[in-house]
DNA sequence: AACCAGATCTAATACGTATTAGAGGAGGAC
DNA sequence: GTCCTCCTCTAATACGTATTAGATCTGGTT
């Protein structure tokens, strides 16, 4: 047995020595893929046996240092992504974007300043972390702008999941089409004899919440339904949408269905199913219910609401690659992609319920008494 | 606006040339933290500006080829952490090893060759790129030992959580405390008078396995009960576990009680779990069962299984810490922590089924009744 | 005036690799 | 013999940082 070298990792130097050649050589056997094809057999499985016996392993930080790039990718989330109330909704992106990471041949350098809840920023301390990475995948929902814009005014690159405007200019996002989903929600419910659809915002005005709308409205258009302001309602806190204030909805404002923006947690939906459970308020018999989005908190047992769905792991898939593809490039322009949600027929939409469609008082005292109803 | 710069990312001599110092200056100023306050402040504020205006930071592929550190910890796993069937059982010690590097200032380097299961080894195409990190918390069940090995041999600091042995010599590593949990867990059935206890044990011979078959060996001798070797059983599949199985060896082997070793995704525990619904063997009536870990897929409707339970987010942080003090020395010795697991009571062992404690054959004939009692 | 002692900064170098221009040799054509 | 080509290899350099020995200056002491 050879006495046990020095410490020392064996560079291409050693190799080089070793083998009687130069350290040019052995980097043109060891990774010249296309032009190691010029250099004579015979040395080049001198080379390749001298590196066997020293069990030589490439030096990743000075090949970098030498290619200018790191082949790190970051993931920076503007939410915390681990917490478990939020885990189901942003877990299918970051499985994904940690798989066509790596598929890519990159390594995934994770920010989180989890807990320093100030912490939270790309710019904390001054130097930007970010950069460590090539380049950067971003996600969540309430996006400090000014850091958008810092990022954009350095060039550096990045591509969010999930539309984004910024006022500096275009930024490169892969993006879900809210806005044709949401309309063709309201065609199907349309399409079922629905006029009184009640649209469930919620409060804070980024740029989902608005596609959503939008998709409203041009939905209502195209189905020739008039737009009634008192029918898009905001809901600050999933605990506000309480029996009584959908049997008011149902009541006095004609309305018989219902689209609503899950958030991200899953209070919201359980709500939902608790009222139908208890057959307070029963979908689809007493109002249809769309979800514009996926329930959160997806476990088998739980009710297949009528939903769109959104391709999480394909929106995460294609924003690592052209996240690559902008690295691969000189001056990129920002790109945008929109991907088309899934429909999810369900069995919370049905016809108009018998007698809820007209929006007169007629209804209310029917309403009024099944409120009643409970145990 | 400023024409736009070159993509070219700002280094020390760009810093250095704006403020008008030497890039070893800039150096100092950036990252010395010791050596630092022999500059002026004048100087050190200026080199702090110019930074900021160029939107340095630092090229860490340079600063590791220099031998100095950059703030990374990696992770890096022996299995696909993401994978939805293992979710459950990783999914905290990913989430302990973010937050609590995050806390210690670091950043979080993620290791995975998913897919290419072959290339999922740490020295893929030769290179350690492992080394981009100060150093690395590993994890996983079926480690690759030459990698182990490799590691060591190139004193790369790293941590693995769980016990690890290689021949090379002693690694760090935060683990369990299979031996006295296993142990207590006999002793527990002991008292209620259980001597006929079954180990049902994982198949791969593991330093987990290892050492709950020494805590059952253990446990045994303290309680003054004999080894039998025929109730020590491999399991290769979780499929092997049949009633037909379970209730031969309650029926011929007398068994009153068996420790089941749960496997990292849930299908033995469901195993289990149908034969308790169907009532074909009813947990404790027919026999004891006591898990020898987490179940790892934990919903809230799934049976409350007598069992230990790994400290798994303590364990991670531990590991980090443990990690972060070893990069503090020079020539660190390897540590081993041991963390006690905690007892859960749960509800399915009890007492000695009253026929069938005697482990003769007039149980048989009485087990085989049963064996028909299905719809 | 000569010397010294901080205080503050810089020049020079090493780290291990990839790349490129070109060196050196062999062989063939004229 | 001269020129040319092809083949194989090497010297030299750049990448961005950390570190260290020493340079330069300032102000005070003898």
């Amino acid at each position: 047995m050879p006495p046990p070298q020095s410490r020392r990792k064996a560079t291409q130097v050693d190799i080089a020595r070793r083998a009687g050649v130069s350290q040019a050589t052995v980097s043109l056997v060891i990774s010249g893929g296309a032009v190691s094809d010029q250099i004579a057999e015979s040395t080049r499985q001198a080379v390749l046996a001298a590196a066997a016996e020293l069990g030589y392993s490439v030096n990743v930080a000075a090949r970098s240092l030498k290619g200018g790039r790191n082949r790190l990718l970051g993931l920076y989330t503007f939410e915390p992504v681990f917490p478990t109330d939020q885990r189901d909704f942003y877990y299918p992106f970051l499985l994904a974007v940690e798989e066509e990471t790596a598929r890519q041949g990159y390594d995934l350098l994770l920010f989180s300043s989890v807990n320093a809840s100030a912490d939270r920023s790309i710019y904390a301390s001054g130097a930007n972390r970010l950069k460590l990475a090539d380049g950067c995948v971003l996600l969540g929902r309430n996006v400090r702008r000014e850091e958008l814009a810092a990022l954009m005014r350095e060039d550096f690159p990045f591509v969010f999941i999930g539309r984004r405007e910024v006022d500096e200019g275009e930024l490169s996002y892969v993006a879900v089409d809210y806005v044709t989903a949401t309309s063709a929600m309201v065609a199907e419910l349309s399409r079922l004899g629905h006029e009184r659809i009640l649209y469930l915002r919620a409060m804070e005005d980024t740029e989902p919440t608005r596609d959503r709308e939008e998709g409203y409205r041009r939905g209502l258009d195209e189905a020739g339904i008039p737009f009634d302001e008192s029918l898009v309602q905001g809901l600050a806190d999933p605990a506000g949408l309480s029996v009584e204030r959908l049997q008011h909805w149902i009541g006095s404002l004609g309305v018989t269905a219902v689209l609503i923006e899950p958030t991200e947690d899953d209070r919201l939906v359980q709500a939902l199913a608790v009222m139908d459970d208890t057959a307070r308020v029963r979908f689809p018999d007493d109002c249809s219910v769309a979800l514009l989005g996926d329930p959160p908190s997806w476990t088998s047992d739980l009710r297949d609401w009528t939903r769109f769905s959104l391709p999480r792991t394909q929106m995460a898939r294609e924003a690592v690659r052209m996240l690559i593809d902008l690295l691969g490039e000189v001056s990129p322009a920002p790109r945008q992609l929109s991907i088309p949600c899934s429909f999810v027929p369900g069995d919370s939409i049905g016809p108009v319920p018998s007698g809820g469609a007209q929006p007169d008082q007629a209804s209310r005292p029917d309403q009024a008494s099944r409120r009643r109803r409970e145990p």
